[in-house]
DNA sequence: CGGTTATTTGAATGCATTCAAATATCGTGG
DNA sequence: CCACGATATTTGAATGCATTCAAATAACCG
């Protein structure tokens, strides 16, 4: 049971109750170390899995050892949420940090959303929101320079992470190498270094000892040109019957998911 | 009603009588020209959009006037999946071909989907399907040269139209111009120009009035390292329980969807 | 402390872009 | 049916962003 799924879930609309009993399904969580791999993309989709600590990615790669990261999980986000409806894995996971991951059993799990439309719809609207985040990235990754990308994401981590910054410095702790941005945006590991660089002299960003600091997001999100209505839960109507002024309360609730 | 989204439906594991009474939901069409707007971004999300007859795209721009194209719709498919859960459409939508597009409201749609657990299976599984196809995109945007991810395109459009190709040589009705093409892989139109002329030297790919031929799909599929696994319909254990060799069908299936 | 991994720098190369202009094709009205 | 304007394709030349290769420095881990 993890208390951060839960409430994940009730921020996505799930019913309290529902909410709950979808936390329950998980089996006991594993730990694992920076670099190591949490699911292959070959073997049998038995669960899903969930980052309740630490930073993960799934990635894949072309023959020649090209390599691109296809999603990203902060913690208390899902890792493979697309195995739910598909039944297939598509991209390999491995631990970007030390993490803890809960793996959630893939029948229980799906006979728990056939029986309440509320956990269902959360986990529904889960996905959608990976979807918007994927399309924001092919977006980044066709037409957006190196500082650009490296700027937006940075930017959309630190929403994920803490929501939306009240005040125009911006600070989180950040586990990955420059060789993982180099995954994450289509980049060669020398040109993120250069990028990074340039940003620091830019926006007065600072990287050390695996902690973020963004001098002023202002000016880092006008960079990235970021706009981070994609990463709210709630993106349309489906909550407004529920909790009349969900849309508001989207925006602040994810400042409290920090987990 | 129209008898491709019944058979679409049904390839992804809805029942027949529920596919019939998904697609009953139908709205009349609307028929538009090439190039002219289907749905903005920013306007309520009231209806999903099936492209009936035609090709169509959702693309989004950055404020310079960069575009990229993020969700291709080729006849019979739906062009915002993604609006059934969120609610909110996240790109613009234009044809790319003269279309005839089918508008399904939004409420009734839904309603239908909570009632029928089996459409509701099919519509996630195309939202998956929807998603393997994103996440191939990330790849080529991200790590694969433009003659690659050219090639790569077309093998997908290939499948998507026709299923996997019985012959090495290939043909199919292609409206897209270079510069769609352009930013649907993140390229300049005119290093379009130049890698499809070098895909015409390796591979013997013709384009002329509107109908592309690839002479070789074997060296085509070879340049672009294409897998069409993630195209098809049943991606795991899904389909299994009612159909029993629902797994070998899937791809068979495809082949007829060419609508 | 020593080995390993990560970051940084320099220099050379190359893939893709931009700009500009020529040619070809398409659609439409005369 | 042809002429016309508009759109699409093609080519050349110059530039530039990002990559590769190589090596040095710095940080991390046991």
């Amino acid at each position: 049971m993890d208390a951060k799924l839960v409430s994940l879930l009730q921020q996505f609309g799930a019913e309290p109750d529902a909410a709950m009993r979808g936390a329950a399904s998980l089996s006991p969580t594993v730990t694992v170390a920076a670099g190591a791999s949490i699911a292959r993309k070959e073997q049998a989709a038995t669960h899903l899995h969930l980052v309740v600590d630490g930073w993960a990615h799934g990635w894949r790669d072309l023959r020649d050892g090209r390599r691109q990261t296809v999603a990203l999980a902060l913690p208390g986000e899902f890792l493979d949420l697309e195995v739910l409806a598909s039944g297939e894995r598509e991209a390999c996971i491995t631990a970007l940090s030390p993490c803890r991951v809960a793996l959630l059993p893939l029948p229980s799990l799906r006979r728990l959303a056939d029986q309440e439309p509320s956990l269902r719809g959360a986990l529904g609207r889960l996905s959608a929101r990976d979807g918007r985040v994927a399309r924001e990235w092919m977006i980044s990754l066709g037409r957006r320079s190196a500082m650009e990308r490296i700027a937006h994401l940075l930017c959309e981590i630190a929403v994920r992470l803490d929501g939306p910054p009240q005040s125009d410095t911006v600070q989180f702790p950040f586990p990955l190498t420059q060789s993982d941005l180099a995954d994450a945006t289509g980049l060669s590991v020398v040109h993120v270094n250069r990028s990074l660089q340039a940003l620091r002299r830019q926006v007065g960003l600072v990287l050390e000892r695996r902690r973020m600091t963004i001098a002023s997001w202002t000016e880092m999100a006008g960079v990235a040109e970021f706009d981070p209505c994609y990463l709210a839960a709630d993106h349309g109507d489906h909550l407004r019957d529920r909790h009349a002024h969900a849309r508001h309360a989207a925006l602040t609730e994810l400042r409290s998911e920090r987990v």
